[in-house]
DNA sequence: CTAGCGATATTCT
DNA sequence: GAATATCGCTAGG
């Protein structure tokens, strides 16, 4: 078990579905106040880019909101959805090409105490940090984490030695987004199959 | 267990 | 005004 911090060349890859396979046993650090947590990531989606109807960069969409996911991947596109919930997304690709993997749910790893007070549940359940607004919730990620460096010393993701076989990662379509038509039947969304972090099991596909 | 609904920022019509 | 990459609470079977 030799812990390293993913660099930016991890991130920079363009093969979202590869990264969001692979991300699968990585563990989520953050450092807020002083505070440190950290989740082994569980679930994860993938989002295409521009020619994801699912994506909001899709057709090239360029705002303010959706500024990070045109930067070089390896930093953290944090959105607010529904104005409530921040959702922790990981910019993927390279300068200009809006692909980003958004991150589901976490196993809660480290700073437990911690998670426990910001969800206001015991670790026992499982919902704690399951859902992409749980955990950033649990992780204390907001706004101000938006376009931060993922090889910083505020969010960073390292690999423990920890891996799934193929066969325990199950593939199926994301979540929420009907409205995308075609695309929204695409298996983009992998999770760890006996993993009880992870949202509303569905069927594989 | 499932269904309904409120909270509410950003974006588009 | 309406929709959205959601959650958590409530009511009911």
């Amino acid at each position: 078990m030799n812990a390293k911090k993913l660099q930016k060349q991890y991130f920079q890859n363009p093969n979202v579905i590869f990264l969001a396979k692979d991300l699968l046993g990585k563990v989520i650090f953050t450092n807020k106040h002083g505070e440190i947590t950290a989740g082994i990531i569980t679930e994860t989606e993938a989002y295409f880019g521009i020619e994801d109807r699912a994506s909001h960069a899709y057709g090239g969409l360029q705002t303010a909101r959706t500024a990070a996911m045109y930067q070089p991947g390896g930093i953290a596109y944090i959105y607010l959805c529904y104005g409530i919930h921040h959702l922790l997304n990981i910019v993927a690709s390279d300068y200009d090409d809006p692909k980003s993997i958004l991150i589901r749910s976490v196993q809660p790893y480290k700073g437990i105490s911690v998670i426990e007070q910001r969800r206001n549940k015991p670790l026992s359940d499982p919902s704690i940090s399951s859902g992409p607004g749980s955990v950033s919730k649990a992780l204390g990620i907001d706004l101000s984490f938006n376009k931060k460096s993922l090889a910083g010393d505020e969010i960073w993701i390292e690999d423990l030695g920890m891996k799934y076989n193929l066969n325990e990662i199950v593939s199926a379509p994301r979540i929420g987004v009907a409205y995308a038509k075609e695309h929204a039947l695409l298996s983009l969304r992998f999770y760890v199959k006996e993993s009880q972090y992870v949202t509303h099991p569905l069927k594989p596909v």
